[in-house]
DNA sequence: CGACTCGTTGAGACAACTCAATGGGTGTGG
DNA sequence: CCACACCCATTGAGTTGTCTCAACGAGTCG
């Protein structure tokens, strides 16, 4: 990808947002472009943490392992998804990030983006943003989790799956290959066979349709309303 | 409380840290200090977000209403938390927070409060840190929620609470009368009653002890090992 | 066309939930 | 000072729903 390219899709993304063109050129300057092919990881869960990436192409899986041991999917980064916040001033990364399309990043050191941060309030205005937006949704992932009724863990999962790494067509939202219902299945905390059963039931209702290596939301508000019986209060 | 005992506690925290002596006391300049008793609300989930709270003296529950209809437990904040993160520049507050403890805050209207990081770097970077911690650990949460075995969860959930409401003794980690079992329940995702019997089971195994609102940790390494069968990749 | 992989379906086991009843502290009123 | 009532916690029995494991079916690739 052409330098150009890269930074005008770098440019729509939370972390250049409204921001002066002194500052984003600061940033593209001290960015450095990075690629990783599918199954490449840009860091591993405990690793030092080193880089900051932004993606600008492709997609990537972040797994946490959880203590049976079992990769858990937190959630799916996109282009303009800045990787990973809840490093940003850790020593360590919390989770593993797997690239799981051929995939194109901005990478930060650390030690540099720290210090654009602390020169330019607006990048960290824009962190602080980034930093708020993805407690806030691991907040909802968490008390998703504690629910019983499973049929709404895949539901809210399916919701967060299509919005991560979904595509609006004709029939509804589409979700392709690399994302397999053995994610849909490690982001519910559920087995593979539970997730099957409750897709084919979904299926015959006509609220999914369902292959291999494929997906696609028919009838979103019907899942929405799975996922959230009593529409939300607020 | 008096002032100067008040802005003595509250620079004892991650707002507060390393912070020249003109950000303190604009910060202190701009901040109100509020009292919150036992049962009172700070704010509700859904709430217009219009005040960010720092904890001085006191304990807070922080509440989600889960998909169905339950009080959810994300975490205990005490003295030197930040409140909260997640609604920094978020338009409504995503939790509840209710007082379990008499409590004293410094409270700061939101638009003055961004002001004031967007004109010192130093107060925008311990936010940052704040926010990267707090989605850290809700990662964490998320993941251990995904757990089969409900005695990790309740040990994980344990862990938690005595980190964030415990108090040291000669005995062990001591949880003391606000926080009951409901709250280890609603923090675990269980029902009261599986909550019940796991501690009985660790009462007769010396790990813990338990009783009407209160609970001691006796065996922290051993609690410590069920959340976390085998100690964690590196 | 055959081998392989991915997804579906079925039967049985087991663990947590539901609900009801009992036990034990704590505080109050006689 | 004792007895009662109340609240919290414990325990038990039955039910439900997911997990486990195995076999089957369908789609894909060589």
């Amino acid at each position: 990808m052409e330098k150009g390219v890269l930074s005008a899709a770098a440019m729509r993304s939370a972390l250049f947002s409204q921001l002066p063109a002194t500052e984003t050129s600061r940033l593209l300057a001290a960015s450095m472009p990075r690629q990783f092919q599918p199954g490449q990881v840009l860091f591993h869960q405990g690793d030092t943490s080193e880089y900051l990436y932004q993606i600008v192409a492709g997609l990537v899986r972040i797994t946490q392992i959880n203590s049976e041991g079992e990769q858990i999917t937190l959630r799916i980064m996109r282009p303009g998804d800045l990787c990973c916040v809840a490093a940003f001033r850790q020593p360590s990364y919390p989770a593993t990030a797997t690239a799981i399309e051929d995939t194109t990043v901005l990478a930060w050191r650390v030690g540099s983006f720290v210090a654009l941060t602390q020169q330019s309030p607006a990048i960290a205005d824009n962190v602080v943003c980034i930093a708020g937006d993805r407690t806030r949704e691991m907040l909802q992932r968490a008390t998703e989790m504690t629910g019983k009724c499973i049929a709404q863990r895949i539901a809210a999962s399916l919701l967060r799956l299509s919005a991560q790494a979904g595509t609006a067509t004709a029939d509804g939202i589409h979700i392709e290959s690399p994302v397999t219902r053995v994610d849909l299945a490690s982001m519910a905390g559920l087995t593979y066979f539970t997730v099957s059963r409750t897709l084919s039931a979904w299926q015959k209702q006509g609220l999914v349709r369902s292959g291999r290596h494929r997906l696609t939301i028919l009838d979103m508000a019907r899942i929405s309303e799975i996922a959230e019986p009593r529409p939300a209060r607020g």
